[in-house]
DNA sequence: GTCAGTGCAAACTTTTTGCAACTAC
DNA sequence: GTAGTTGCAAAAAGTTTGCACTGAC
């Protein structure tokens, strides 16, 4: 894990005098092993696997603390919480296939700047996420190859 | 509510076998009369309001049917799931308040423009959604007001 | 008359909460 | 020592499922 990363939240706990718990930077350390989202049960299954069993609560709380810090963000996808670990970010986007559920980032200076100087309505903006759905190209091609054999089969049985 | 959108549900029940029940088109109907979003507890009550009480079950069914046909947009937001009737749109910009969760529409076709033309890696887009979070002036105003009663009283007692 | 669709309750999943025990300070 | 944290279990919230009954066709 980054040195930086640990320092954020250690400053943080220095500043609001909370604890330096051994939980909260095995679970962050956790966090900033996956290189893409991963489920709470993820999470979960890595720490014991490192033989740091965690509850739940505690869990839930670390990343609610991780949250407000940036150090991390939450997609509420339609299949379920996803999380991921990102430093400082105040603006994402990303695509979802709609198919196999597999998220990955999408890197667009346009639309941030864009989105950026927007001008709102009655509103302060201090972040954005941009989720665009559709299919994942493994799933465009599952799909092309579904169909040809449905077609053969069509044929064959005509 | 608007005749298109009873006609497009009614379509698509007849073209797929499916029976047209007085509970989907009065669930459809009540979606219908919110003019923003509102929660699965809001719809039932509305329907529990109109002599029309539906059990949760229909009601999941029923929503998730208008998913699909797109007269319906779900949010998955930090406080909780909210619906929103919208027809046939495959784009929707909305500004979140963190605080009081609020949820409004932005209308920017360049948004739209940029996010449309933007050129995706293994990945065929068809719709997307961008979520700005920040603070509603409403908010920001609240919390104004609350931080410099703060002050006078810190003034006060020094 | 038939079977898709509904209501109900139970099950399940995900997240939060209360409280006793623990430990970082 | 003590108050902030954790673990556990129970509760709450949100959603899905199984099954008997109903009503649209």
């Amino acid at each position: 894990m980054k040195k930086e990363v640990k320092d954020i939240l250690s400053k943080y706990l220095e500043q609001n005098k909370m604890r330096k718990t051994v939980e909260r930077f095995a679970v962050l350390d956790a966090a900033y092993s996956f290189d893409t989202c991963f489920t709470m049960e993820e999470l979960k299954t890595l720490l014991e696997y490192r033989s740091f069993p965690i509850s739940r609560a505690t869990l839930y709380n670390s990343l609610k603390l991780f949250k407000r810090l940036k150090l991390i963000i939450c997609h509420k996808l339609q299949q379920g919480t996803k999380y991921e670990a990102a430093l400082s970010i105040n603006s994402n986007c990303h695509q979802i296939c709609t198919l196999c559920g597999k998220v990955s980032k999408i890197d667009s200076k346009e639309i941030s700047s864009i989105v950026w100087n927007t001008r709102l309505k009655r509103f302060h903006m201090d972040s954005f996420s941009l989720y665009v759905y559709g299919m994942c190209s493994n799933c465009v091609a599952k799909q092309t190859r579904k169909r040809n054999r449905n077609n053969k089969r069509r044929v064959q049985t005509n």
